[in-house]
Parts: structure tokens; C-alpha cells; sequence
DNA sequence: CTGAAAGCGCTTACAG
DNA sequence: CTGAAAGCGCTTACAG
């Protein structure tokens, strides 16, 4: 009642032009396999020329299915994120599906709240990052009977099924090529002042590799910045020197601070990689045409965002999936790394 | 029939539990001030001890209004479009509206579907990018009579509500200032090649301004690109220099190419801004951080998004919006830029 | 293979 | 201010 839509056409206004029953109409269109050839033909004819367009609402209410998808990330600021997002939203586009995006800003509650009206709103599945959350959220989901995938790691410790990447062997590798380059001063710029484990991750395999190396990192070594930005690894860097000038390696949870540090370091006269070695973490646009290009270790976030795409609709239509998909995360050496200068 | 949840409390067990109709739960939840206090308290303390949440598919269909609106936009991998988008959706978070969000790619086709996909999910609005479409979506979206609005230009020709920047006049500033450092040797970097009316506004002013200055540019002065990647910005200007070092400025739709411009002249040995002036558009964060900082002009993207969510919301309720909403566009001038060296 | 009918979970005139 | 009932536009057992 009291719709502005005076005549739009509906299934029934289709079923009566193509002279069948509002339900043949409707299987014409949504399995046509079952419905005999000349009536379908007639169906289909029928649609074209009233310029019908189904209601997925209407739809979705009475089959259980909405065909969407929410998806909610830290920040689509991150370049990892937006293109995994990308990337997700293409193939569920590609195979008939919706997103709902929504981003959480690092906040847990905020990330809950919007878990909350996709859920309202009936979605098939969820994708999500990481494996901390808040402690509603699980419970919430399982309640509502809705799949989840979680993101950007490859394991999680709560039974959601994981598509990503082994973030602390992937640190501990990058950390060992320093070691062999001779290198044993070491800082490190970890952007986990904010919940994030994958950058916990990176943090404790570095940490890691250090200590299999016998060495330990002293508390003011590790510097803490809350977010991914170019700014905090500049600040991040000159604090560091300013007490610290021994440091001949920065080894950073990701790309824009080790940006921010290289860029800084050269601001102080220091050459990079000749007197300071500097790592990132994520291998997005500027690390591969910064100056100098980065080392830094891939993460291939299209690849991740296609995946969830596929596993979600594959478990929406009754499929099974791999509780752990772990994607290689390769070292890409480049030129913000070199040998140790003067080994101590 | 046949759903999965078999025991999702809904409206009606809220309704029983509160010793009400089911009329007057519904009221309490959505017109609270219309029922009377003890009889709403009764229903919201049946809705906190049943956990009940509205399946707001079924209050979509029965009441006209979904609470969502749907974004397309041509690419996340632009951090003005991430941006954007990010403060779209808080803002229509906090007005309790859900983002549905598609990517075109710059193809106006796959937009199109976006489009169309999102009507069928019954949107309560629209934003878009720009204002070129696809013939057939400005009609679709009018026969479904949803609200839309357009950002990132600030007026559109085909009579949608626009908010943005005025492109044009943005770049026509913009190269007055070069002008007045005394540059006459100028080329362009233009992101044109994939259709995109705000990048051809921006060249449009450089090619104005220049002319009012009696300056017209031969063909091979202004190389077009398809995407704003710091990759085709360097391959740009190693083109451009290979045949033609008598160039002083380089003006750039973007930040991306101009950063990459900027990044691929030093490699040539030249020193910006000292023998070479470059400018991009956008103010990302790149932009601000590179090496040289980068004259640029800034781009209120998180305003935009915010405003086009306040917009919708309020057409959605009724209300009345602004056709134009011209937001201020200011040359930020850093360190890319310097007088020329010696003027022809 | 096709049709008549019930039902998905809400909202909202219409009466009272 | 509250309730009974119709209706939103579809899908899907159930019969035939």
C-alpha cells in the first residue's frame, strides 16, 4: 500500500502477457531447465517488452537468499584493503552478487555495529579481516546461520574459515635476509598502536627472528604508530635517530611508514640503503616507485578479495571450503636494502 | 516455508511477549512518540530480553524504504574515490543507512550494471561519479524514482544534484600560477584516455588558461594516460623529454602521474623544481609526502562524501537539496613548483 | 511440467 | 492510542 511506484511492473503483470501463472513466470525465470521450452520463450519475451526487473527484496524474503554479501575492513585508506575490496566486489559481481561494504576504522565496536545491520539486512555472507573481534560478533553471526570468511590471514583461532597470508613467517623471512646481510642493529616501526593482529603478526616475526639470532631488541627500538601513514613513519624515524643513531636497519609492519622512514631518512642525509637498510610490508604502488624502490614482501590482496568472493557464494549454494587458505607472501627485493656497511 | 532459522524471534513473539498486536510492537519500534509510555516500555523490554532484530528486507518491502543506498564509483585504487567512499559510509552509518558499493572500472558499461543491480535491490538512493553515463541509466533510475546525486564535478548537465569541485576553473588557477612563475614551455599529463569527464574539465582549464596566455599547445605537449598510476606518470615523462627538453612545467590531471613525473625527472638527472616545475591534483597523501612536497591542488573528498550521504538522506526523507554545490578546490603550493629558470 | 495458494516478516491505512 | 487485516512482490511446497 502507499508505494510511489503507481506502475512499475511485477512478475504477475509479466505472467499475464505471457499468459501463464505468477509461478510458472517465476521458475521461467529462475530455473528455466524445468519449465518447457515455448512457454520460457513466451516468459522471457514477456519480460523484455515490459522492461521487468525482478524485486531482489521481495525476492529475498521469500526464498531466504538476498544475494549480498558485507563485507567490512579497518580502512579503505589502506591500499591493501581497497584493492582487496575491489577485487571482492568484481567476482561477486561476476557471479550475481551484491556487497555491502562498510569500514570499521580499527574499532571494534563500530565493526560489531555494522556486522549488526548487515545481518539486519539479511546478508548471505560476510567477509571480515583479521581474527580479533568483538566478543558479541561470533555468536551474533552463528545465530543468524550466516557464513563467514575472514581475511589477510590464512589461519584463525575461532573456527572462521581463513583466505590470506602468513604475516609472521612472512616477517621472520624478511627479517632473516637483514641478519644475512650482516645487519644486528635493528629498529622497528610497527603500526599496532591500534587492535591489529596482522600487524601483531608482523611485529612478533620480526621479534622472532631476532631472537633466533640472539639478539633482543631493547623497548626503545620498537616504535608504535597507530596507523599505515607516510607522516607516522617519517615522526617514527627522526625519533628513533635522534637517541639512536647506531640503527642500521628499519624493519616496518608495512609500506606507507617504511615510505615515511626512507623518505625521511634521506631528509637527515642519511643514504638508503648505503648507510640505513629500510623493509615495508604489503608491496602497494608507491614501495615499487619510491625512491629508492622498496624491499618489502607481496601481499596479494586482489587475489584474497577473489578468493572470499568464491568461497562465499561456493558455501551459499551448499559447497564445502578449506578452513585455511594461506597465500605465498614472497620477499620482493628491491633497492632500500644492502649489505651492512660496517659490520659491529 | 522452508527457511533455515527455525527459532529467529521476530516482530510477532515480541508482540505476544509485550501483550500487544503486533501493530502496536511495530509502532513502538518505528513511532515510539505515537504509543503510549508503558505499553512502549513493555515492547522494549520484550525486544532486549528476546534479542529481537529486525529483518529489515521485510520492513523494505512492506514500507517502500530499504535504508540503503548504493555507490559506484569508478575505482578504489584512487585514494580520492577510497576517501570518498569511507565518509560516505559513515555518514550514512551514523543516519542508519547501509552502503551497497560496486567499482566500474571507468567503463560505463559495467556501471551501468552496478546501476541496475542496485534498483533491483530497491536503494533508497544513488550516488555516482561524474557526469557522463551510460544512455540508458539516467532514464532507469528516473522510471524507479530514486534520488540520486553526483560528486566530484559541481554541476551536471543533466539536471542531477551535483556536489564537488569545479575542475575546470581548478587547473585554469592553477596554471595562471605557473604563468606567473614565468613558465611558457608547458606540457600535460591527462588521464583521459578512459572516459572521464572530471580529468578531460581539468585538461580543459590547463589548455584555457594557457590560451589566454597565448600559449596553444602542440599535440605531442599533452600525453594521455589511462589511469592515474605513478607508473605511467614517469613513462610519461620520459616520453615527453626524449623528444622535447626545451619543456620548464608539467601540469598533471593527478597526484599519482605527477608524483611519478616528478620521481622519473630526478632519475634524469633534472631537479624539480629548479630546472623542471610539476603540479598535480588531488592532494593525496603521497602528494604531500613526496620528494619534493608536490604543488597540487586539494580535493575535499571526505566532504564530499559526506555531504552527498546528507544530501540523499535528506531527499529520501522529504526533504529539499541544492542542484550545485560548488566546494573550494585551493592550489596548495609546495615544493614542486619555482619560478623558471630562464625564461624563453 | 503447470497452477492455486500459502507464506516470507514486516508496515500501515482503516476502524474503533 | 490500539488492533485486525490487508498488502508489499516474490518463491515454493503441494496437487494435479
Amino acid at each position: 500500500m502507499s508505494h510511489r511506484d503507481g506502475g512499475r511492473v511485477k512478475l504477475v503483470d509479466v505472467a499475464r502477457a505471457a499468459n501463464v501463472s505468477l509461478a510458472t513466470a517465476s521458475r521461467a525465470l529462475n530455473q528455466p531447465e524445468i519449465v518447457r521450452e515455448p512457454i520460457r520463450r513466451r516468459v522471457e519475451e514477456a519480460v523484455r517488452l515490459l522492461g521487468y526487473s525482478p524485486d531482489r527484496m521481495a525476492r529475498a524474503l521469500s526464498s531466504g537468499r538476498s544475494h549480498i554479501v558485507g563485507a567490512v575492513v579497518p580502512t579503505l585508506g589502506n591500499a591493501i584493503f581497497a584493492d582487496g575490496v575491489e577485487a571482492l566486489q568484481d567476482r561477486l559481481a561476476a557471479r550475481g552478487y551484491t556487497l555491502l561494504l562498510a569500514n570499521s576504522q580499527y574499532d571494534p565496536r563500530k565493526e560489531e555495529q555494522e556486522i549488526r545491520a548487515f545481518l539486519e539486512h539479511g546478508v548471505d555472507g560476510l567477509v571480515l579481516v583479521g581474527d580479533s573481534f568483538a566478543p558479541e560478533v561470533l555468536p551474533l553471526v552463528r545465530q543468524h546461520g550466516v557464513p563467514l570468511v575472514t581475511t589477510y590471514v590464512c589461519t584463525s583461532g575461532q573456527g572462521i574459515p581463513a583466505v590470506g597470508i602468513d604475516n609472521r613467517q612472512a616477517t621472520r623471512k624478511m627479517t632473516r635476509y637483514l641478519l644475512e646481510l650482516g645487519h644486528r642493529e635493528f629498529a622497528i616501526i610497527a603500526n599496532t598502536a591500534l587492535p591489529n593482529d596482522r600487524s601483531k603478526a608482523r611485529l612478533d616475526g620480526m621479534v622472532l627472528a631476532l631472537a633466533e639470532a640472539g639478539i633482543r631488541l631493547p623497548s626503545d627500538r620498537i616504535v608504535e604508530v597507530a596507523l599505515p601513514s607516510i607522516a607516522y613513519g617519517r615522526r617514527a624515524l627522526s625519533g628513533l635517530f635522534a637517541t639512536d643513531p647506531a640503527i642500521t636497519a628499519v624493519l616496518c609492519t608495512n609500506d606507507a611508514v617504511a615510505v615515511g622512514a626512507s623518505s625521511e631518512a634521506r631528509r637527515m642525509g642519511l643514504n638508503v640503503p648505503r648507510d640505513l637498510s629500510i623493509v615495508g610490508f604489503d608491496n602497494i604502488e608507491i614501495a615499487a616507485e619510491g625512491d629508492p624502490p622498496l624491499t618489502t614482501v607481496n601481499v596479494p590482496a586482489d587475489e584474497i578479495g577473489r578468493i572470499a568472493a568464491d568461497y562465499l557464494v561456493s558455501v551459499v549454494e551448499g559447497g564445502q571450503i578449506p578452513m585455511s587458505t594461506r597465500l605465498d607472501a614472497p620477499l620482493i627485493v628491491r633497492d632500500s636494502t644492502d649489505r651492512v656497511r660496517s659490520p659491529t
